[in-house]
RNA sequence: GGGCGCGUAGCUCAGCGGGAGAGCACCACCUUGACACGGUGGGGGUCACAGGUUCAAUCCCUGUCGCGCCCA
């Protein structure tokens, strides 16, 4: 017996164990059955579920478990990556914690600790995900640091490398000062910062009271500055274009050069130029051949090694004493102090409050500093090209598709990927450097030996490049270093290329185009024909959830407070294309009660000894009731089908929705009371009781993926199979119905009649307690023959104390309604007041005549008869003269009233 | 500045060339033997605005306004 209410808490964790313990999620590589591939895109070790996983696993879930029910050899890929700096931050902070930095530890003993975290903390966010219902193949797990995606990564980079494709290049890389480690473009954040924009004054050599002002946000790189630049149709600065200023502070002299980078409308028209400091100014830089010396070391402070030969005095102007007290200094405290400096000595000319963009790390929540350094690259623009062709072709697609516009975009204007970081946490870079200075590249140590001491002498001794790899390069390969590559096995051959890539659309960048430069380049093929994108979720007000908002919300609290399936459900019905999910408790508490109603009704049906049944077939109902819900299902498991096969996920649960509640719920249990009762036709309680076990089945099948707990859990205690079976049970599909045009045509009109009478009755405000004949004038005997067969029904539902043709004349004080040939009349004298009753007929036929004007005058264009589809005008045709027809009855009822 | 998306009932959103829809909220009635996380009924919209195409435009095209996001 179902208890009388639904407690998801009771069941979720059983069920789940259960699942996973009969091995309900593994993908089965020794099928027949044509395999379904879905890589999970892995979440951060570090992390916690958030709202946005619940949005983007339930996305993954249901396909999956769709599938899976299709039969299909579903495998969903489990894992999480390495995430370097993330990870190294949080074991950092446990140390400093304990008073003890990384650096007075060592390498070896720190990642020992790590290793030592992500045994005792890295499983958080995957026993969060058991939570969700998501039903993953665990036992393939993987880490991206495991020692097979570890040989992938090593393979991948020597390829490459022996490819041309990764190379080590000095350039200006985002410098995160705090971290001190480069990181990707993808990881620096602009943030709004209210500055100031500084105009100093740089005297022009040779002329003694000539000067050019230049306005910078950063005074503080000028002690790296090495030209001037002015635009070079400047109308007044143009002149100075060759000549050169001597810059205060160091005395250095630099030229003034022409280039359009300076724009004649901002600032002064003229701008410093410090090519070590500064992306734009490092291209100018590179346009004029000039010095690039880096004035600011990895930790941001002032260094002077690079320019301590420049340094000369110069009256008033410039003071090496100065200069080389600034050694050593903050970036921020060297500032100021440069400031003061200029003020003091006359050669700042002022300061404007400026709101700029300043770009920051997105982790650290530091300004970034460009800084000029060695890294290892890879030649993203040529990997690039393949991937950018797959799309093209459409050997891989988005879903929406207007999201490869972003992905186009953004791969055709692709900077060369920096792959190295300055951290201890990741793969650590596969290059050995002799004492002299040449790399050897290889898989291993000793590989690197053997190259070297072919080249160098057996005494050679090599030393490994500190750095380790980004760690988007490992995720890159996650598609098919989680199957084994680069050993070619059996999962690769069965797995790869993966079907559907789900993800939002702030990732496009990270995983999807990195997956499929790597995917395209190792494999020769994509590693996913379908990119599902999709929103991001918001709150209620359409904000985005952020920590110092306060509006995040846990899906684990929502979980707890309405169980899995509703937070589930509510999550797939708002995910329509293209759209983010604006989501709020008050969301999932309604969708809540979609769940109970689905209990409810099912407790309904066990009470009236519904059980499932395995041998009904829908070919052999006879009743009209029986066939049109065999019908209606039908419908919903081809809407159904429809909408998940296209992605629209709303619509999927929509129908269901409807389905449910608006037709099984309200109408088909509703009718089917009387055929339940005890003094029912045995033969029809039998079929009605079979039908609805039947039907009760589709739709916990169909519910499955989206609702996986209460569907599983209904489908046992009526013994549809073993306790969690319905994973594993086939997807409805669709199938033939006996005269099922006659059955709706039927049911369609007793839920009008019935809808007719509870509109009179509750416009004319009769209470439910009074019951009252319901009786049709000027019916056709096939009417009254329907009616006849529903009076139960039609009595309970319609509150009828009776039912048939009206004898005589209407009743003075009777309630009218039109239903197509007859009029339905309820004699309900004295109960009703008839000048109310008079305004809403009159309201009726006024309606009907409305439809009939509109109907005329469309028919009476000649146009519109000529031009429009044949059947646009035949459909035109038949509302006209049922609108006359309506009006005629509606007419006459009013007349009738008197 | 460039790109993408969105403006439809109080709210959240479907619909997207031929009769304006759903859920929630609201109002009224109902403790009917599955369910008050319920039942029944109802009110509520010049489909942002202005042009154009078409026999016909919420839907297609152009422009304007407003909002959001991404990139510079």
């Amino acid at each position: 017996m179902l208890n009388k209410s639904f407690t998801p808490a009771e069941i979720e964790p059983r069920l789940y164990a259960g699942w996973e313990q009969s091995g309900a999620f593994a993908a089965r590589p020794d099928s027949n059955a044509a395999p379904f591939t879905i890589m999970i895109p892995p979440p951060n070790v570090t992390g916690s579920l958030h709202i946005g996983h619940a949005l983007t696993m339930t996305v993954q879930d249901t396909l999956i478990r769709w599938r899976r029910m299709q039969g299909r050899d579903a495998l969903w890929q489990p894992g999480t990556d390495h995430a370097g700096i993330a990870t190294q931050m949080v074991v950092e902070r446990l140390l400093a914690a304990e008073g003890i930095d990384r650096r007075a530890m060592g390498r070896d003993k720190f990642l020992e600790r790590v290793w030592q975290w992500k045994a005792e903390s890295g499983g958080t966010i995957t026993r969060q995900l058991r939570r969700l219902g998501a039903s993953l193949d665990w036992p393939r797990e993987r880490f991206t640091m495991d020692d097979g995606l570890s040989d992938a990564v090593r393979e991948v980079f020597v390829t490459l490398h022996s490819q041309g494709l990764i190379y080590q290049d000095k350039r200006l890389v985002n410098w995160d000062p705090k971290f001190q480690t480069a990181i990707s473009d993808l990881e620096v954040e602009s943030r709004e910062i209210k500055g100031s924009l500084w105009y100093i004054r740089y005297p022009v050599d040779g002329a003694p009271d000539e000067f050019i002002t230049v306005a910078t946000t950063r005074p503080e790189t000028m002690l790296g500055d090495t030209a001037v630049a002015v635009h070079p149709e400047h109308p007044t600065l143009a002149a100075l274009i060759g000549k050169f200023v001597i810059l205060p502070l160091t005395g250095r002299r630099i030229p003034i050069v022409a280039d359009t980078y300076a724009d004649p409308e901002k600032g002064t028209g003229a701008v410093k130029i410090t090519p070590a400091h500064d992306f734009n100014d490092f291209e100018v830089g590179r346009r004029h051949s000039l010095a690039t010396p880096s004035v600011l070391d990895r930790e941001g402070r002032v260094t002077l090694a690079e320019i301590a030969l420049d340094l000369a005095a110069v009256e008033g102007l410039a003071d090496p004493a100065f200069v080389q007290s600034l050694s050593g200094m903050d970036r921020f405290e060297a500032r100021k102090a440069i400031v003061a400096r200029l003020e003091e000595t006359g050669w700042l000319e002022k300061i404007e409050p400026h709101t700029h963009q300043v770009p920051h790390g997105d982790r650290s929540g530091v300004p970034i500093e460009p800084l000029l350094t060695v890294q290892w690259y890879a030649n993203a623009a040529e990997l690039a090209k393949p991937a950018i062709a797959a799309v093209e072709t459409g050997a891989a697609r988005f879903v929406p598709q207007q999201w490869e516009n972003t992905f186009f975009a953004w791969m055709r204007d692709i900077q060369p990927w920096c792959i190295s970081r300055q951290l201890w946490w990741g793969h650590r870079i596969p290059a050995w450097y002799s004492p002299g200075g040449q790399v050897f590249v290889a898989r291993s140590e000793a590989e690197a030996y053997t190259a070297a001491r072919a080249k160098l002498g057996p005494d050679v001794v090599l030393t490994q490049d500190e750095d380790v790899l980004d760690t988007w390069f490992s995720s890159a390969l996650w598609p098919f270093s989680t199957l084994g590559w680069p050993n070619s096995t059996a999962d690769v051959a069965r797995y790869y290329p993966g079907d559907v890539l789900v993800t939002g659309f702030d990732i496009i960048f990270f995983w999807v185009a990195r997956m499929m430069m790597m995917g395209l380049h190792f494999m020769g093929e994509v590693p996913f024909r379908t990119i599902y994108i999709h929103g991001l979720v918001r709150d209620e007000r359409g904000q985005k959830m952020s920590k110092s908002k306060g509006n995040v919300m846990d899906p684990l609290d929502l979980i707890e407070r309405f169980g899995t399936d509703a937070l589930r459900f509510t999550i797939v019905a708002l995910t329509g294309p293209g759209r983010d999910v604006k989501l709020g408790a008050a969301r999932v508490e309604n969708y809540r009660s979609f769940v109970t109603k689905l209990w409810n009704a099912a407790r309904f049906c066990e009470m009236n000894a519904v059980a499932a049944n395995v041998s009904f077939d829908p070919a052999q109902a006879t009743l009209p009731l029986t066939r049109w819900i065999l019908a209606a299902t039908a419908d919903v498991i081809r809407d159904a089908t429809a909408a998940l096969d296209a992605y629209r996920f709303d619509e999927y649960a929509a129908a269901l929705y409807r389905f449910t509640w608006n037709q099984f719920c309200d109408w088909f249990l509703e009718l089917a009371k009387p055929a339940l009762s005890a003094t029912a036709n045995p033969a029809e309680a039998e079929e009605v009781r079979r039908t609805a076990g039947f039907v009760l089945g589709q739709m916990l099948r169909l519910l499955h993926p989206a609702m996986p707990f209460i569907t599983e859990e209904l489908w046992a205690s009526f013994g549809y199979g073993p306790e969690g079976s319905l994973i594993g049970t086939a997807w409805p599909t669709p199938f033939a119905v006996p005269g099922d045009a006659e059955a709706r045509a039927e049911l369609d009109w007793v839920v009008r009649l019935i809808g007719e009478v509870r509109t009179v009755r509750a416009e004319m405000n009769v209470p439910p307690s009074v019951l009252a004949p319901v009786l049709l004038k000027d019916a056709t005997p096939e009417s009254l023959a329907r009616g006849g067969r529903w009076m139960e029904a039609i009595g309970r539902m319609a509150r009828a104390s009776s039912f048939g043709p009206l004898e005589g004349d209407v009743v003075k004080g009777s309630a009218q309604a039109v239903l197509d040939e007859a009029t339905i009349v309820l004699p309900l004298a004295g109960l009703i007041d008839l000048a109310a009753e008079a305004v809403r007929l009159r309201r009726e036929r006024d309606k009907a005549a409305k439809e009939i004007e509109a109907a005329e005058k469309k028919l009476a264009n000649a146009d519109f008869v000529a031009r429009a589809k044949p059947e646009v005008v035949e459909e035109m045709h038949e509302r006209l003269e049922s609108g006359r027809r309506e009006v005629a009855r509606l007419e006459a009822a009013l007349s009738r009233i008197g």
